[in-house]
DNA sequence: CTGCCTATGTCCAGAAACTAGACACTTTGC
DNA sequence: GCAAAGTGTCTAGTTTCTGGACATAGGCAG
């Protein structure tokens, strides 16, 4: 089993993640003090600082953990429908979207490409390249050997635009998710049987 | 949002009880020593008996625990079938049988009539009593606004019986869960209906 | 521009919780 | 009937959280 101490430090950093992120997405991050941090996790101000340091610092920690959460889903979605191209296609976008809809935090660093309406995170995520990048990477290496018999120069470019139509659905809306997730999929089997 | 201190005593007495139950499950509860319980909580000693007392106490809040986890599955189990008769109860008698199967402590309690082979934890539940007692009370509750066209006394009458066969095939088997469940079914359904 | 207000981040004394080792007492097994 | 092992108590010491004081920076009203 793991250390006791462990186990208690986690809690308390999810304690005040969780924190953070009901009064970011009820009042934005720039109306966010540690104050009321410290007050909805139940602790005490110096706890906060001790444990993360600085404001940025918790931001970061929160985006990086809905990251995580986000990648990690993809993950299991793809896994959960093994094999089948176009259906695996499908179900990753309609999870992006879904997710990303009912998720403010994550859509905003999702698709923070200009410094936006909202400052809710801007310096914090260096943009949203880091994490399009990793995810991008991760459909890569799935589909590599899900689907070995694409050539390679296929696979990445409906990869790069599967990412990127995604994004683009994200920001301006045209369909239902799964509609969207659809089409999505079919174009990334065209391109990857022309 | 509960006090920070709060939840990290829960945690640790949750992690108390896991490491007992993982013991009692693989040794016995008369082999399980508090050195043993402190280290696979990860733990000192100390902090076990500041938090429980005494070795009873322990046995006793883990027996507490099961027992209440199983008064709620058997809630949910009936709340999930709403207002069939015999399918609730056929539902509700398989949750048991089946739950039992694979949770050994769980059966002892439920079957402690004597001192039995086992001397688990003896003392410390008197006997199944009150559990089978509470358990009969919530199923009185529940058929009581479930069923009202059933009379008070046929109804009182078949809970008892299924209670009591569900314990005895507990004890002594015959055939796989689905199969007696359904039959302890059949006989609430006519003791109702006689 | 000045002064006030609010927020960040630091410092520190004290309280609370966990650790680790010693000890008295009881039970168990040889 | 003695040694070993386990229970339960006590205590000194460490880690972690608390709460209040403080220096500093940024915004904003007069």
């Amino acid at each position: 089993m793991t250390r006791y101490r462990e186990s208690v430090r986690s809690l308390l950093r999810e304690r005040l993640l969780d924190a953070a992120y009901e009064l970011v997405t009820a009042e934005g991050w720039n109306r966010v003090r540690i104050t009321h941090i410290a007050a909805k996790a139940g602790v005490s101000r110096q706890t906060v600082y001790t444990e993360y340091g600085t404001r940025d610092a918790i931001g970061q920690a929160l985006v990086l953990r809905e990251v995580e959460r986000f990648l990690l889903g993809i993950q299991e979605t793809l896994d959960a429908t093994d094999g089948d191209l176009e259906g695996s296609i499908e179900a990753g976008v309609q999870f992006t979207l879904e997710l990303a809809a009912d998720n403010p935090l994550l859509k905003s660093v999702l698709t923070s490409s200009r410094g936006g309406d909202d400052d809710l995170m801007d310096h914090l995520t260096t943009r949203s390249e880091p994490l399009l990048d990793t995810a991008t990477g991760m459909l890569d290496a799935y589909t590599a050997q899900a689907w070995p018999q694409v050539d390679n120069v296929s696979r990445s470019l409906a990869i790069e635009t599967v990412v990127r139509l995604t994004v683009s659905h994200l920001v301006q809306p045209v369909a239902a998710a799964e509609e969207t997730a659809r089409r999505i999929a079919v174009i990334a089997g065209r391109i990857t049987r022309g």
